[in-house]
DNA sequence: AATGAATGAGGATTCATTCAT
DNA sequence: CATGAATGAATCCTCATTCAT
């Protein structure tokens, strides 16, 4: 998600490596102290002592603390995104692409879990913060994708007909996007072993046959 | 809202009945603020705007804006605990049970979205604070108390057996109390259309047949 | 200035008398510092100490800094404009309007002479502090007020033909308002004792008959 | 005004020629910063922005922010006092040094508008400003030339009798100095037309013979 | 019960300045 | 000469809370 591809290795060492990392890894610290105090508990100097400065220095790297949360939330967005048309378009059949969705959902939850938490928890906050409504709107270009997908399956006669697509949807999407404040990166259980689950739960219901 | 409604003179003096009344009022204001811009985002200063009093008067009913926050995460929590023991006390057969919990949240929901919402919103918060240890064990009691549920419904072999209680209890939990975050307490998906299409969608899963 | 108009007398004692007097004090105090260490250089910290409060404590009456500032000029501005349109409507002929104008103008300096010099000193600030182009604009009625006195007494042929009212008003101005870095209210020369210096030397010009 | 012009690169050694040039061109390009922004609100960064340079890469030429404007100030003041001198050495008759004084200190100001500016707006700054003690010291100095000016204008019977010295050279003094706020040293009205206005009205008066 | 003035402990941000590269 | 990362002190402002009236 964060990408480090094609820039010859040898230009590297150059401009960006040193001043990108730093901003990289910045970031990583401060979503992952937005994800677990809280954006607005969390301080511009409990990002700095984390990253071994004084808070004032991150104003050398960012306009503001917003603009950290921003870069965080417009790369998870956009990754997710685009994620997520991808696998539209590289499956077949509703049912195939449902599978996708959700397991690369958990996927995600997996390589980025500070900043899936940062979208699931932060929402009152976004909601009233200008400047971010790309969130709002991401998020529904997203709903979308699930629903078209949803809608779809319904009416070719794969998911059922008696379960109203809006309602699934978001029913599935809190499941799914839930898990973020469960699920362990490192634990025992792995994203796919969830996914799994999900799917099996999902699909074929509860009740035992 | 901010109401200072023509209230008899008379009937002013009683100490208890009134301020009772006034109390619950503040915290109804309190929760509904809470929830829609986050604990820390709403200020003291918001709430007596609301109440339609100074900030500093409201120190004259609670002993601070966190106690406010406390009495409503523990009407809540205590509630919601007492409400799942009845319901496991009152029913017979794992199915049955879990329907009446599904249905008994989403209840719930619906007669306190705003205290539900803090609650799914400021798990990040909660953690933290101390004094507010309770919230996360009786998150726990009831954790317990589902699990039981998915436990013996699985060994009696009425739900499946591949499914892990464990994981299945928190997927089910997310969807169910996420939907604080969509559901609208004066819409036209009554909270009960909403529980039936989970349950449907959860037993029998979302293939068609 | 402030208006406390149409309060029952017998009411007053209520609600505003102190509030008023206190905006009053920390206004007057901070012209007095803002117009000798400048805007920029005094800090909330030098208001408050010098009021005998916190500096967190100004931001119970006022919004910011800023909004102090703002109020002084605007106070300031709008008696400015009024005076010189009362004067211009009391008085006959350019001579004596131009005559009125100028003692006014000395009079201001006397009695607001913190305002005065804040309005002179911090030309460049002003210019570029949105949401307080107001001062510019009422400057430029004031201008045109004069300049009309002027321009109608050279139609007149009471004043020069040879010197154009552009030019004079600014020469005017600045010597008339420049007069705020050093004229003393409290000193043994009267600002009556200076307006009829400059005007003497204004009408007569400096060289001897 | 970034211009980084092709100097030759041969001449590029020498290392006073050229960073003498460096130094006045930052000079000239902090020196408008200065007198536009104020003093205060002109950030180092802004004057590194203009240059096309970083902030910290002034350092290289310039101890300090603060010895900019010193070095900004001392040349005007320096040549200030040393022009007027000259003046009054080169001419006879207290009319003619006034007129030579006058029309020096319009030209002053059409040569370095931003530092007679920068004089001007921040008297506050520059009086509570340690190490800046000569401004007001050369300014005495100067005032000490145009007073004695006057004075024996005044005893010879050349300039009225009615008008003191003291109050007269100070009304003059900020008609003369105000003009930087508006003059324009590419418009139009040239600096001696300016001069010859003034010189008109301060001689002859305003009224019509 | 409520007011309104004030407290005091932060918190985000700015900015001149330093220094290793 | 210039860069860019960092410092550290200061500044404006916020806000829960207190308390005399």
């Amino acid at each position: 998600m964060v990408s480090t591809e094609s820039v010859p290795r040898s230009k590297r060492r150059a401009t960006s490596p040193k001043s990108v990392n730093r901003r990289a890894q910045l970031l990583t610290i401060a979503a992952e102290l937005f994800s677990t105090r809280g954006y607005v508990q969390t301080t511009t100097r409990d990002i700095g002592d984390a990253a071994g400065i004084l808070s004032g220095s991150l104003y050398h790297h960012f306009g503001s603390k917003e603009a950290m949360l921003d870069e965080i939330l417009r790369d998870l967005m956009g990754g997710l995104h685009s994620a997520f048309a991808e696998i539209v378009e590289r499956t077949t059949g509703p049912r195939a692409t449902l599978e996708g969705l959700i397991r690369c959902a958990f996927a995600v939850i997996h390589d980025s879990p500070h900043a899936v938490a940062l979208y699931q928890n932060e929402s009152a906050l976004l909601a009233h913060l200008p400047g971010f409504s790309y969130v709002a709107e991401t998020s529904n270009d997203i709903a979308v994708i699930w629903l078209d997908v949803l809608a779809a399956g319904r009416q070719e006669g794969v998911f059922r007909d008696d379960l109203e697509p809006g309602v699934t949807y978001r029913l599935i999407r809190d499941s799914v996007w839930g898990s973020v404040r469960w699920y362990k990166p490192d634990g025992r259980l792995g994203h796919e072993v969830v996914a799994e689950h999900y799917l099996a739960m999902l699909f074929g219901g509860l009740l035992a046959a």
